[in-house]
DNA sequence: GCTCATGTGGCAATAAATTAGCACGTGGTA
DNA sequence: TACCACGTGCTAATTTATTGCCACATGAGC
């Protein structure tokens, strides 16, 4: 029996590679170089990049004689594992703390329009959950 | 110059023992290995412990003859630098998106009280940032 | 069609992370 | 107080992750 290897159990290269490309959506190897802050030498992320595949955590499509790679899960996938498991670990799983903890940290940078949007969400959470 | 560690730039194992210890407030030896999903010895799990501690990123105090450790930066503070970094690669920096996310993944869970409370951390976010 | 720039594939070497063994210390308890 | 259970410190061995080389392929431009 093969044992599962969820995104949480990457190693570090492994997941700054995994990051951008959810980050970007799509990417060429150049193009997650390119976005890793401490880079290591082309061929290196090409050989991480190819063993993540091989994992199945990614995919390719060619592009001309480029691979162009992308996350096998969902973005949103994605999200939400990283999501729950952060509600767990730092709010013991309340997601109204952790609303109240995402407002903190973008306090700077929130419009009205944003807060009505998010206000917007919560009335229709609260309409459903009816 | 030395290098920064940050909580990203963690191993596996360290990321998953700073997981437990962030979850717990504080933790023994002990009560680390037991919340880890896939434990190695006591032994290495101490040395794990010890080797964070060593990168500054865990103390500890007495209490007996063991050591009972904890994270030297806050939950809070931590679990900000979390926040920030889940909504650039998943929702391009987007409050919005992020609490729409948290309400999608806890929407089993959440009661009518969490949506008023979440309502009215929204007021008041409205209110401080007029 | 030939050549060059840029890509891929496989593989070997290195570096880092993880594991655990062994010796010793200490507090509680009979 | 003498012993035992359980804790720690140090260090070596192993496993895993990461890096980059070298050979070969392919498309674009001349």
């Amino acid at each position: 029996m093969v044992k599962k290897k969820p995104a949480e159990d990457l190693a570090r290269r492994e997941r700054q590679i995994m990051d951008v490309i959810h980050q970007s959506g799509e990417a060429t190897v150049g193009e997650v170089l390119d976005q890793l802050a401490d880079p290591p030498s082309y061929s290196s992320v090409r050989t991480m990049i190819r063993l993540l595949e091989s994992k199945g955590l990614l995919s390719h499509r060619q592009d001309g004689k480029r691979y162009v790679y992308k996350a096998i899960q969902s973005r949103e996938a994605a999200s939400k594992s990283a999501l729950r498991k952060l509600m767990d670990v730092f709010f013991a799983g309340s997601a109204t703390d952790a609303v109240a903890a995402i407002l903190d940290v973008s306090s700077e940078s929130l419009e009205p329009g944003d807060l009505d949007r998010m206000a917007k969400l919560i009335r229709q959470a609260k309409a459903e959950g009816k």
